[in-house]
RNA sequence: GGAGAGGUGGCCGAGUGGUCUAAGGCGCACGCCUGGAAAGUGUGUAUGCUCCAAAAGGGUAUCGAGGGUUCGAAUCCCUCUCUCUCCGCCA
């Protein structure tokens, strides 16, 4: 959510940047705006009816005290009148702040300077690339025809049991899978971050926190019956740990690495971008966030790149990094780098990891703050990237370094998995 | 799932209708004392919104959350939520 001060101090500013995300705020802004000025004035009406009502009723007790039951009576009716008016003032100014909020919540974040504008993913920026694009043989095969040739990931039985998207790991796929995650937990302890076990299941407050709600809702699964969501990302638990908290200065920064199942619905996806691995309902990842100084979290975002490149130096993959521009960016993030991997086998990038500044935006939902060195109370920035999602890594890996004998695991893995090659 | 007890400031804890503007303690910060420290001692120590050009300062709200009763609620009533104890079930 957007600072309320920097609408009020600068609108135009404000409708300028979101501009660059192809968002016409104009009309939304003068509402809140207006709005503003409708709930301070309100605001101030009703504190002073509190306040004569406060004094009024402390009269009254002095009055009991010493007996003067008719002088009381005088001063009730004056109440009476307050509490009918105070009524009036007090829904008054919670409809108009409701109102406000509810504008407030549809503005996106607005972009780092440097994100350039664009409406899709066309406009993205390359701002590296790496390694080299493995020239498969004739008879090469994707992923999917690997997961079943060497019967290391079932999807049908995935299906049976629970339905698309919910794949099975057997054998050397499942200790594939155990392998990954805890190098990407080992590489990012050795990197400083705090490893966390967060719950899988969140509440309301939490999905609001981060942004999935009131948005997003239809993308998470949702359990009626204790009003609670199965978390698209560790990023949601991870950072709400720090909802509604005051850190010191001394507290920061904040470096936390979470691996967690992921459950996403994925309402509306079809088709070929979703065969095998490349789009499932429940995958892994290992998330790495960060709770960061405001003036340090643009160098805390090009440090969270960098362990991300070498994480994927390390596995041996060929990568690009993109810079979104303003249109492919999501509503929450100022700026985010995707990194993708190639897909030898099917010729084309797979997102693999995200990674983004927010900012204040999710800090002010979430009321995310510390106190400075002359006590003033602040809003942090909050920054958060996948380190990396397992499933499309697994893919890449699978097609790119697929042999006559087999699929080699790279050598940084093989003290993970135990083994050299899937067979 | 059943029964009971609870939720008060950074923490502990008093407080059962009227200066609660929340006692007291611990912690923390600053000062005094000291050669330095400890001890002692003094002062300060929440957050939101709002008024003010800003600072200083003022108003108002907040005792788990939301409603209600009352001139007046931390205190009484209702709903929800979380924690603890016992029972039941259970990895």
């Amino acid at each position: 959510m957007l600072e309320l001060n920097l609408i009020r101090e600068n609108p135009e500013f404000v409708k300028e940047r979101l501009g660059i995300k192809n968002f016409e705020a104009g009309i939304i802004l003068q509402h809140i705006l207006e709005l503003d000025k409708i709930r301070r004035d309100t605001k101030n009406k009703l504190d002073q009816c509190l306040a004569e009502s406060k004094n009024i009723s402390k009269e009254i007790g002095a009055l009991l005290q010493a007996g003067k039951t008719l002088d009381v009576n005088v001063l009730k009716e004056r109440t009476a009148e307050l509490k009918v008016l105070t009524k009036t003032l007090d829904d008054a100014m919670r409809q108009a702040e409701t109102q406000q909020n509810q504008l407030l919540i549809q503005l996106p974040n607005f972009p780092h300077p440097s994100v350039k504008p664009g409406k899709t993913a066309e406009d993205n920026e390359i701002v590296q690339s790496e390694g080299v694009i493995p020239v498969l043989a004739e008879n090469a095969v994707p992923h999917w025809e690997l997961c079943q040739r060497y019967n290391i990931i079932d999807f049908e039985l995935g299906n049976k049991i629970t339905g698309s998207g919910f794949p099975v790991y057997r054998g050397q796929g499942a200790r594939l899978q155990r392998a990954l995650i805890n190098f990407f937990l080992d590489e990012g302890i050795k990197a400083g971050y705090l490893e966390y076990q967060p719950p899988l299941l969140v509440n309301e407050a939490s999905g609001y926190g981060t942004g999935q709600l009131p948005d997003k809702d239809g993308q998470m699964y949702y359990i009626n019956e204790d009003n609670l969501y199965l978390i698209p990302t560790a990023e949601v638990p991870v950072t709400n740990f720090y909802r509604d908290v005051i850190l010191k200065e001394s507290d920061l920064p904040i470096k936390n690495i979470a691996y967690s199942s992921c459950f996403r619905r994925e309402a509306g996806s079809y088709g070929k971008d979703v065969r095998g691995l490349n789009r499932l309902h429940q995958f892994d990842k290992v998330e790495i966030v960060q709770i960061q100084h405001p003036e340090k979290s643009w160098a805390a975002l090009e440090e969270m790149r960098e362990h991300v490149v070498d994480l994927l130096q390390k596995l041996e993959l060929p990568f690009r990094i993109l810079r979104l521009c303003g249109g492919d960016m999501s509503f929450a993030s100022a700026m985010t780098y995707d990194m993708e991997v190639y897909s030898a086998a099917q010729q084309r990038w797979l997102e693999v990891s995200s990674v983004s500044n927010f900012e204040t935006f999710q800090s002010n939902r979430m009321k995310l703050r510390y106190k400075d060195t002359t006590g003033k109370i602040r809003l942090l920035h909050t920054l958060n990237g996948s380190a990396l999602a397992l499933p499309r890594i697994v893919a890449a890996m699978l097609e790119n370094n697929q042999t006559e004998k087999g699929i080699l695991i790279p050598a940084v893995l093989q003290p993970y998995t135990g083994f050299e090659l899937i067979s």
